[in-house]
DNA sequence: AATGAATGAGAGTTCATTCAT
DNA sequence: GATGAATGAACTCTCATTCAT
């Protein structure tokens, strides 16, 4: 597929188009008509690119999940504080979500449509987090959690954040004060403990 | 509607069918007469129940939400400790996410189906827990955390969490590394930091 | 049927409520069920009554068809002039019609329906009519026309001049240049010419 | 719609399949899935060319209007004296009304299916006729009666006439003497009067 | 590669009618 | 006589997909 500039062009048409469909009015009432018509293409031609509806939707589930894996990672990347790391982060998450809200829109419904997708992408996001904490643990900078368990029960907590204060209030930035609460509860859940008698904690 | 006997049974009948079909095969590929199939009546029995798909659906979901929010409250009600408070609410929440993985399949659906319900679910919860923290804090139990904005943290920490562990594992428990690993975690974010030197602590 | 007072009630309860439904929505969107709910009886009373819809159907059409019938005839009886007693039908007739826009609404969807209700309805007004035309003509009141075709010709007329001015204006009565207008043509079309020398003109 | 030779004749053959069956069966009776069967097309193919049911009916009924306004106006253009044009005019519309019985089952049905479609209907045909009339009466061919309203009477004489005689007999023409009738009552209308001492009516 | 007309299974919904109460 | 829950056939309409061009 795709062997031909034009081709490509055509596809890349239909990703976008498709992207924004889903987004808009969900996988379900989003029909081939609809994405087509956006992409200004001809019925017929979707299904030279595409087997199908399920196809486009993981491609376009694919292409989300990169990026906002990418975003986050390229934020936190060199920050050599853990808490600093968290906080660009996440600030780099609530700053994709505000700005494509279709990543909500999409995973969520994703459910029933594409588990295998919707695992994946799961996955590759905890995959990078559970990394970062399990190396900060080495390196005592948090305390001694449970990296994979943390990274999915934290990853929980900004996606209801997330979901409650921009998406449904169709804000492009996180509120500060919303952002420091989850921040400062993050914070406590990971800071070393005082009681962690190392670092010459005795007298 | 359901002025007789008969009608309510049928009613209630036609509910439970819904459940177990929006659980299994999600909305969209709920057709009425599957419903009306698994509840051994006629279709158009259907709509002297019911107005139509959306409105069963609401009902479930609201159902739904009714129960965890009473089993988890149950289960937390007359327990002193904060912490125990949690330890227990989230058990709650989590046996009864093994016994209805219709709640999760439902409620994340329930995202371009019914908007409203989704979000009358998550408030419902969310206040409960809120207020508890609130109570906490006030009574210096926890760190002096924002309560909205940590109670929606800690539900989505614990909805991934219960979505990992047991929906995708097809658990009918949690796993109790993962339970105390969350735990840990939570009580991590809540306990009163050492320093504050509260409650007489200085001999 | 209806052999109790209350039965002949309930009955006549259906039969306003039908010719209402029936004028207002039309034969097919009126339902049993809107029926009964304006009548303010239960669904299954219905079928205590009636046989179906187009028992009832048939019986609006009748009554409506006595009515008119009556109305006119009335009007136009004891009137010596046969031009007078024209004008005084159609008086009548128009009448009616504002009174009654079901008449029309009814009539002219029965084609479908119950063609023999409708073709009675016609057969009946006509009939009356030509007798009339017939009498005036052996009478020499006036021209010796063809009584049953002028009869069907004329009630046509009227027919779509009330549709015009009565029921697609909403009116209340016709206007009055209009009935005018019908009743020159009618005179013209009936009136004796000058050039017969009837009834021993000559002396 | 039809940008390719072939849509459009799939759309031809909707159109002549849905006016026989609206004719044959009545609006409510005619599902599009007999219109498509009589076409020969599948049922999806219908929504290709047409939004539903009441859109076809629409074009129908525009399309039945314009032949017959056609064959009225052709068969009178031309005819010097008006009574004859009469004559012809009235004969056309017979001829058609034997020819295409869908004509009047269709219009009378109309009424509430969709009224803009029968009143257009109406309106184009009395607009020619009274035309037809007003010219007349210009040149002294007839006497001063109102055009309008005599248009509206006499093509409501035409129509009953048409109904009882053609439609309702099931006959492929009028009936000689039922014409005749007619068209001496409609020469009575409008024949110039005799007191009109034009003419050297005046030994 | 691109086009768009054609397909037909399947969806949600309505409603005249039946029947147990 | 009156009730209203239950029935299921029939309807209109949608849409992923195919295929001739």
């Amino acid at each position: 597929m795709a062997r031909t500039p034009r081709g490509a062009r055509t596809r890349a048409k239909l990703l976008e188009a498709a992207e924004h469909v889903f987004a808009t009015v969900g996988y379900h009432d989003a029909s081939i008509v609809k994405i087509t018509e956006e992409a200004k293409v001809a019925l017929g031609t979707f299904y030279t690119h595409f087997e199908g509806k399920k196809e486009i939707f993981d491609e376009v589930v694919l292409d989300l999940s990169h990026r906002v894996r990418l975003t986050m990672s390229e934020a936190s990347t060199g920050v050599a504080d853990r808490i600093e790391a968290e906080r660009a982060g996440f600030r780099a998450f609530f700053g994709f979500t505000a700005q494509h809200p279709a990543l909500y829109r999409i995973i969520r419904q994703a459910e029933f449509v594409s588990p295998e997708s919707m695992r994946k992408h799961y996955d590759n996001i905890v995959d990078g987090y559970a990394a970062g904490l399990s190396s900060a643990r080495a390196a005592g900078e948090i305390r001694p959690v449970d990296p994979v368990v943390s990274a999915w029960a934290l990853m929980g907590a900004g996606e209801l954040i997330g979901m409650r204060w921009i998406l449904w209030e169709n804000a492009d930035q996180i509120p500060e004060h919303v952002f420091e609460g989850l921040m400062d509860l993050i914070a406590g859940a990971l800071a070393p403990t005082d009681t962690t008698p190392h670092e010459g904690s005795a007298p």
